[in-house]
DNA sequence: TTGATAATGATAATCATTATCAATGAGGTA
DNA sequence: TACCTCATTGATAATGATTATCATTATCAA
């Protein structure tokens, strides 16, 4: 688990302290795949610690995501959700708008177009959010059954 | 106002009738250029009509997204916004993260590359959402002053 | 061990959005 | 034109996610 040394290191350069609720939480957050939203983080950490409260998990999950351990994924709509980067190179997603299966994907001549985007407008650059959105083959399918 | 005489066309089609704070909201969305929330909608309606209520606006402005008119803007955080589509080509986002400066870019050379992703996994294309983030040159500079 | 200070959890507050509902308005029909 | 039906409106309450507050507790360096 080199993301809790990661994070105590963060924590520590940024005076602020390592603690048994950030531990279990950061531990719930990195050991579940997937676009967690602070809902499914504090049920997670509450079966290890039932007293954890739902603040916490707001405070923490920050704090991971500064720490570069998370980022956020785009929310359709409703709460925010993240995905955290431990053996999670980087990549975007592909959304199916019809069942909201989520595929992952990575670009290397889009990563390569972007950073000319960068350089034209002498940005410097701080990441990207890229989700492409369409209709997944089986719901295609479904479409056509149901007309 | 081709947009007036579209959106009157999609609400006719869908059961739904064309009123005057309808008539207000579209033409003040149309008319103001940028990234607007329901909150800055409303403001500009208000000048036309004070009596409009920002329930009205909400239901407007997703019926006016529904007709095609609009699409929403990646929210960095906090309230939703909205940009209209008239005499708007299609165009993706640059964001500075220091000063919020948004500048509109195309690439054709990522757009292609986008539909060869949805091929590869046999989507079909319903649109897509990227925004780069990084520091423009003026707060590039403004960051080293501060040193 | 101690003491300064950050963190916690419970709860209230806030903010954007949605639901409710009585009154009004639109548009077709006689 | 007058009427009738039903969608729409605006005010307000309700909801849901996130943030602020605050007394208590925990952390960690000395």
């Amino acid at each position: 688990m080199n993301e809790l040394v990661k994070f105590e290191q963060y924590l520590r350069t940024h005076g602020q302290k390592m603690t048994r609720p950030r531990r279990i939480i950061l531990k719930a957050f990195i050991e579940t795949e997937g676009h967690l939203t602070t809902e499914d983080i504090l049920r997670e950490a509450k079966k290890v610690d039932p007293g954890i409260g739902q603040a916490t998990v707001f405070r923490t999950i920050r704090l991971i995501a500064d720490a570069g351990l998370a980022r956020e994924a785009l929310q359709d709509d409703g709460a925010r959700k993240f995905e955290h980067l431990a053996d999670h190179p980087h990549h975007d997603h592909l959304l199916c708008v019809g069942c909201g299966k989520i595929i992952e994907f990575l670009s290397p001549a889009i990563e390569k177009e972007q950073q000319k985007i960068f350089s034209q407008y002498a940005f410097l650059p701080r990441g990207h959010m890229m989700e492409l959105l369409g209709l997944c083959p089986e719901c295609q399918a479904k479409q056509k059954k149901g007309e």
